[in-house]
DNA sequence: CACTTGACTTAGACATTGTCCATTGTAGGA
DNA sequence: TCCTACAATGGACAATGTCTAAGTCAAGTG
């Protein structure tokens, strides 16, 4: 166990069993998962828990800056935990399959004022699309 | 009118009533519209159009080129007609407002081989975030 | 340790967005 | 004009996410 949880409880964060379901699903597969598959991870080790709680609990973790929401398809939303070193992703357009990855460069630097509209920018999300190799070789 | 009908038409596209309604409302207004938005704009020029039929010409539109689908937000995906000029885009994460931004450098050479996994890479999406000039004041 | 309080959880209804399918309509060529 | 394949319709369905009212419980207090 990492110390996501301690961390967490620091902040004043009421523990409960479902929140600590809900954080040793993230904190233990280092993959994207959907609030769902959050959802069905869970259940497995503690069948009582809603889906309500699930979102609600992923939502506040996105809100605290423990995890990161991640939009590469229409479809649902996917839940990174590795918020804390900055990476993008590479996604594959025939089956989905999502990758870290950590371009050189800084976006953020290439965006010149005079293309910010009076923004205050805080972040950026880089997508990159194409085949993995197995779709390709397909 | 632009000469999107004409390309359409030039690709052997069968030209209908609600398909030369969908591609006009794309081409009048450069915002990025949701599929519902695009749907309730068609309605107005000609009630009796369905939503299916929406949906189906966006995404063929969409398969030709001619427009891109833009998922900034959990919400609905947003249809950008301004397929032709490479851009990227700045959105504000309070109101949801979308800018097309053009950033300096070129994103897909910034991800070295070794980030590649065997991907064949063919697109970069890149999503700044920040506050509006109004939100920001708020 | 028991009490108290307000934050947390639950179940399920509801909302939104998108897809599918069988039927009906029609564009465009012969 | 007539045919035929392609397109549109509308309504059911699916997937994802949100909300609410009522019950439950973590953690501080005495």
């Amino acid at each position: 166990m990492s110390d996501l949880l301690e961390r967490l409880r620091g902040r004043g964060w009421r523990m409960t069993a479902q929140r600590r379901v809900v954080a040793e699903v993230l904190d233990g597969e280092h993959v994207h998962l959907t609030a769902d598959e959050v959802h069905a991870r869970a259940v497995a080790k503690l069948p009582e828990i809603s889906r309500a709680t699930v979102y609600n609990t992923l939502g506040e973790l996105v809100s605290l800056g423990e995890v990161l929401e991640v939009t590469t398809d229409k479809r649902a939303k996917r839940y990174d935990p590795n918020a804390h070193r900055p990476h993008h992703h590479l996604v594959c357009a025939r089956c989905g399959a999502i990758r870290d990855v950590h371009p050189n460069g800084n976006p953020l630097a290439d965006l010149p004022d005079s293309e910010r509209f009076g923004f205050t920018v805080s972040d950026v999300e880089v997508t990159y699309r194409g085949l993995c190799p197995d779709c390709a070789a397909a």
